[in-house]
RNA sequence: GGCCUCAUCGUCUAACGGUAAGGACACCGCUCUUUCAAGGCGGCAAUGGCGGUUCGAUUCCGCCUGGGGCCA
């Protein structure tokens, strides 16, 4: 059997959204489960939308993600001779026309449709002109497009996720496929390049399902073979809005500014609109493409939840080793904490772990390591009135400089034995400490989170209620 | 408005036509514990509606309703 091949090929006119990291990754999992190829290619015809940026922010997330692609990227804009070449065939089989119908007219028949509660569709006044005509208006300068000739008819698909599709063909109107600047409309330029690159499988979002009716037609003029197409639901937002900036983080730098792993990601867009037999839920990439299957994927809309993305996350990052995560989360470490030694770093990070949902809360999780605490007042006098924690503190100042080497086990000793003596339990001096230490009641253990902070805070720190 | 499409807990989903409708996230409670988190245990919560087909519908069919997409 030939080779499947498939591609993503989004238009460079944004960021790289979710949902288009989904479709690519859906592309990339089929493609490596039937052992085929991805191509990748940029449609980027739109001059005015397309950005240079936005292209490498296509391609910069997808290498962030390794959603490695085999082929390309090409892009659009530097193949419009192919283009018209096709075209060219097309003209030859009258399965095109040109048409010099300006705007205003076409508006005019429009705004008459409009009117009479009719959809509009092209009066085909174009479609009839003798060849004189034709050459006279050309020669006159006249601009024109092409339009494609639509016959009556209907096209019927089986679509690989949506099942049976039926489209007649007399909802179309002659659409358009080259403008009057030469350059290709959508439809056509994917249908020529998806031929030229010999593509087996459209695998995209179902905004374009209703492309499929015009773009079949295309092939079929072309005398192309139809490739499979499958249309993926799209993702929604939690209102089952379309997906956009108002549900939170949509592009997949946000997501990588914010700490998400690509792991983490990936699995979660696995698992989602996706039907899994076991209830499995953590997914390496192998077992994702053993896994996969078009015929798993849900046919209804999922909406994206940011909650369940970053449970998997913070489960990706607990299931970090210590030196993963320090290499992971290295640029998410603040600037006056990066110069402590490594070795620190790397126990800092370990006690956080459990606390971590994205690596950007490493920030607010380590500020009192090299942060002055601002405390509240209220609560330093609730603390100077706790007799026993005084008594306590008393002592412990007394004795840390003796503590050597100063680690969290024999910290945990010389505390003992001083709440022994003084017949105090840890509960009762557990808190105050704790917030003398970092002006939060919630922080790692208290021994080892003394042992990190060292010797010179943790004394400045406490003095400070005295 | 036209065409296409979808429908199980709040969310992602499981269930040869026969289940007490299962799991996960979120939420709540308990537990562990020097705090939070993580962990363990438990709880809440769903087949959109109406008709068929069938001994029996979440499951098959039709209609309605609702959602989504494309075009206008």
């Amino acid at each position: 059997m030939e080779k499947i091949r498939v591609r993503f090929a989004p238009s460079p006119t944004g960021s790289l959204h979710i949902g288009g990291v989904r479709t690519a990754f859906i592309n990339y999992l089929l493609a490596k489960k039937e052992n085929g190829i991805l191509v990748l290619r940029i449609e980027d015809t739109d001059k005015v939308r397309s950005t240079e940026e936005s292209k490498n922010a296509i391609i910069s997330g997808l290498k962030w993600l390794n959603i490695n692609w085999d082929e390309g990227p090409y892009f659009q804009s530097e193949r419009s001779e192919l283009y018209i070449k096709y075209l060219n065939y097309l003209i030859e089989k009258e399965a095109v026309y040109p048409c010099f119908c300006k705007k205003e007219e076409i508006d005019k028949e429009k705004e008459l449709a409009k009117k009479n509660g009719k959809p509009y569709k092209y009066s085909q006044r174009c479609k009839y002109l003798s060849d004189k005509e034709r050459i006279d208006k050309i020669s006159k300068g006249e601009e024109f497009v092409y339009r494609f000739n639509v016959e009556p008819g209907l096209v019927r698909f089986n679509d690989l996720i949506k099942g049976e599709i039926i489209f007649e063909n007399n909802i179309l109107d002659d659409f358009i496929i080259i403008r009057n600047d030469k350059t290709p409309v959508y439809n056509f330029s994917c249908v020529v390049d998806d031929v030229e690159m010999r593509i087996t499988h459209v695998i995209r979002g179902e905004d374009h399902l209703s492309n499929t009716h015009k773009q079949i037609l295309i092939y079929k003029a072309l005398n192309k073979e139809i490739p499979y197409f499958g249309h993926l639901p799209l993702m929604l937002g939690k209102d089952k809005e379309k997906l956009s900036k108002r549900h939170g983080s949509v592009s997949i730098e946000e997501f990588e500014n914010e700490g998400f792993l690509p792991e983490a990601i990936l699995n979660y867009l696995f698992l989602i609109g996706f039907s899994i037999k076991d209830n499995k839920e953590i997914f390496t990439i192998d077992e994702m493409i053993e896994e996969f299957s078009l015929s798993k994927i849900s046919k209804s809309s999922p909406i994206f939840d940011h909650d369940k993305l970053k449970w998997l996350n913070s489960y990706y990052i607990r299931n970090l080793s210590d030196e993963e995560l320090f290499n992971k989360a290295f640029s998410f470490i603040p600037n006056d904490l990066k110069s402590e030694d490594r070795d620190k770093l790397l126990k800092i990070l370990r006690e956080i772990k459990p606390n971590i949902k994205v690596l950007g809360d490493i920030k607010d999780l380590t500020i009192y390591f090299y942060k002055q605490p601002e405390y509240n007042q209220q609560e330093l006098k609730n603390i100077k009135n706790n007799i026993n924690f005084i008594n306590f503190i008393n002592d412990f100042i007394d004795i840390i400089d003796d503590i050597e080497p100063f680690e969290s086990s024999l910290i945990e000793s010389h505390i003992n034995k001083i709440l022994k003596e003084k017949n105090i339990l840890l509960k009762e001096i557990a808190q105050p400490l704790r917030y003398l230490l970092t002006g939060k009641y919630v922080s790692p253990g208290l021994f080892i989170l003394i042992e990190l902070l060292g010797k010179e805070k943790t004394k400045k720190r406490i003095s400070i209620i005295l």
